[in-house]
DNA sequence: ACCTGAACACCGTTCAAGT
DNA sequence: ACCTGAACACCGTTCAAGT
């Protein structure tokens, strides 16, 4: 064919704006200044000056968008501490860091549970390291998945669990008929101190912990 | 002032289609019908038969009408087990209607997780007959709430986890970056099955009430 | 008291037309 | 190749007008 040509202006890279990890980062600065209710295609070309039509040259969807910031978050969880604590301890960092990155945005649980790890290469890291983790604390590689699983789904409750409002146990005017329910609510540590989910986090994840090292063949 | 009249057809009850009963159970129909994505104020109309606008003579909000639902299904959770059964069986089968009840609505968890209790008395009534249970078992009163809200945790999570892809996992073309999660993977029961969130949930709740068994003070 | 129909202020997404 | 602007097919919600 003719000579090769060089493309765009030579000199310095030309500057794409509209990268996947532009988007996404423009994304997160929308959702930390607005939330996810003021997270719309609109506001996001607005952030990044463009149409919003433009954003469908990169990403097929909004929810492609909602993946790319998933997969980025998930970059952000500690799996660092699977080499250098014992596996409870270990277990413990990561599964707080776990629930502490996505309590701030539970809109993406559901895209989460849904999502093949194939497409979101950083969630697959973050498997294989914590998948490492386990090994080398001497689990049976056929009883790991049930297990981070599980534990996945704790966390992910968790993480609702502590964004909620602090008063949702208010019994209110039906205090008469649910007293023990009542009286519970009143006994429970963490109350007033708004750790109350905080107590219960530590507590479910100490239970699965002790839980999963007391199963019946070990671990 | 003047005679007092009798109002409406004087004969059979007036009989009222927009009900908070009513608008329930026709949401569930659609829901049930056409899932959540095709669950709008418009289709709920349509199948009560009347305009949109009218909805909002009884509901507030969409969200109130997705309040209404989440209470009613609460009612469809099993807690006859805690009166039937020890403490471990009880908890298990409890947990385990929880789970199944929300898998299939899994848009109402952010619902639940932020709705004030007092305003739902069939969710109170649930919690009161959970509590009674765990008091009846000997747990000491400080220490169900955090217990109770770590197992509902679990639940919800476990719930998105039930209506999961069977196929998140599948590493495709990143499976020699991550050599170790593929293997766990391949070696994990329930696999092919279609059993894999079931196995995981099973394990997780085992964990849980072991767990909580053998915490330091005992229940 | 409660319904209808029109309207409002949005959404996400598509697409012809440009460069 | 990638952007703009207009348009489409929706949303949830409000409100004047009716009965």
């Amino acid at each position: 064919m003719a000579g090769v040509r060089t493309r765009r202006s030579a000199g310095r890279p030309s500057q794409r704006v509209l990268t996947q990890e532009n988007i996404t980062a423009a994304a997160l600065e929308v959702i930390t200044s607005r939330g996810y209710e003021g997270f719309t295609m609109s506001s996001l070309a607005a952030r990044l000056q463009v149409a919003p039509s433009a954003l469908y040259n990169h990403a097929s969807s909004k929810a492609e968008v909602l993946r790319w910031i998933q997969d980025h978050l998930m970059a952000e969880v500690d799996t660092a501490c699977f080499a250098e604590l014992d596996w409870p301890d270990a277990v413990r960092t990561w599964a707080r860091s776990y629930r502490e990155v996505f309590a701030r945005h539970t809109p993406l649980i559901a895209v989460i549970a849904v999502l093949q790890v194939s497409g979101a290469p950083r969630t697959l890291a973050m498997y294989e390291a914590v998948t490492e983790g386990f090994l080398r604390a001497g689990w049976n590689q056929a009883r790991i998945i049930p297990a981070i699983v599980a534990l996945e789904s704790f966390i992910f409750g968790s993480a609702f669990d502590a964004v909620a409002p602090t008063d949702i146990f208010d019994t209110g005017s039906l205090a008469s008929e649910s007293p023990l329910f009542t009286a519970a609510v009143a006994a429970a540590p963490g109350r007033e101190s708004g750790k109350a989910a905080e107590q219960a986090f530590e507590t479910g994840l100490d239970a699965l912990i002790h839980g999963f090292a007391g199963t019946p063949s070990g671990n």
